[in-house]
DNA sequence: GGCGTCGCCGCCCCTACGGATGATCTTCGA
DNA sequence: TCGAAGATCATCCGTAGGGGCGGCGACGCC
């Protein structure tokens, strides 16, 4: 097989556009259908199905309305769909996360050069993860910044305390005691090197740990 | 003159090739150059000028590394250049009014459908003002929604709340008295409907007030 | 001229928050 | 097996933040 078909999941016509003219040029790539939200793209993949057409790597962005990409990237992969190739504007430590929680094959940036998008397309149809070099660096233990790395707990409350939960809010959303709250945004003021709430979320957001 | 010579600036190579593929597909558009960001651009023009060639419209993305968007419209316009035609993912109020100020012919949105994009640029180039839709709603004064109408002065102090201030710190930067931070505050709470500084600065987000 | 909005300032009060310190339990790896 | 790291909880203390007043000058609009 020489041809690889892709989906498109991305909610920016432009976008869209741009992937397939530029993927098509490329030898060996075909678009065979888009799609502007999650829910779409699994329409679109049943359509296929039934049309006999093969998809070999779905193209996700994450940001979307509707249907968002992690959750679409979940229901694909669990209804043992192909796999799944995030492209998106945004490289939070949460993101990425999540998304390779989800199951998906690689996580790329939009800012990626094309010859990498299209050797990361063919490598996660080859069934192999791939990471950009910056994602890549993010993820491993070995490199991250001892200052700025957060315990999974410590990243939990960070995501409450940025949507603005007072310390009573987030001990309830986490059964947990409000001292431990308290013992945790300590901890975590001290690894981001701040001493208010605020400011923790703002350099939490400026070190993309959070969105 | 039936085509359009077009400058795109935008930091994702896989846009900048949308948008190419896209706009040079229409009739009467072209690509005469490319940059990734507003330095780059501003060398471009003047490049471009000393070969004679013309540049019609500036195809401009916001958010960029290096110099960002709105600097650059700035220059471009105050140097005469051609207008200057803001494309981003994003429409917080902040940056639509930046960038209008510093002299931006229009503010549309990547998820914009491409024939608006198309009709976009070429009203810019006769020098007409656009705005998508959205944007357009949200600047009409009389469309504004009463309860999340702030006066520039608590955007300003909005601004400096999510930076992660404490009050005596917005206090000093703003040349006024504690006091009156507070009074700022406790407007922008009742405005929000919160009451509290980090859920102001997650309400002001959600509604796109800041970024 | 009066009314509303905006920006400015002060007082009082109470609570939430942040800093210091110390402690228990689990898990995991050296 | 011992220690490090994470998660949990507690008490004490001081201050920053938020709520409720009231007031004043400037500006624009009817």
């Amino acid at each position: 097989m020489d041809e690889l078909n892709l989906l498109l999941v991305d909610d920016h016509p432009v976008v869209r556009a741009g992937l397939k003219a530029v993927l098509t040029e490329q030898a060996g790539l075909r678009v065979v259908a888009e799609a502007a939200d999650g829910a779409a793209a699994i329409a679109q993949l049943n359509r296929l199905e039934t049309l006999g057409e093969h998809v070999d790597v779905v193209l996700m962005d994450l940001q979307m309305d509707g249907m968002d990409g992690v959750e679409a990237t979940g229901r694909i992969r669990s209804a043992g769909g192909p796999p799944v190739l995030i492209l998106t504007t945004y490289d939070s430590d949460s993101d990425i996360r999540t998304a390779l929680d989800a199951g998906a094959a690689g996580y790329l940036l939009k800012d990626a050069p094309l010859a990498r998008l299209t050797a990361a397309v063919r490598d996660a149809a080859r069934g192999r993860r791939v990471l950009s070099e910056e994602v890549a660096a993010r993820m491993d233990p070995a490199a991250r910044n001892a200052a700025t790395d957060l315990s999974p707990r410590e990243l939990e409350l960070l995501g409450l305390l940025s949507r603005g939960l007072v310390n009573r809010q987030i001990a309830r959303e986490l059964f947990i005691s409000e001292s431990t709250v308290k013992t945790h945004l300590i901890h975590i003021y001290s690894k981001l090197g701040v001493d208010t709430r605020t400011a923790a979320i703002d350099q939490a957001r400026t070190l993309r740990l959070i969105r």
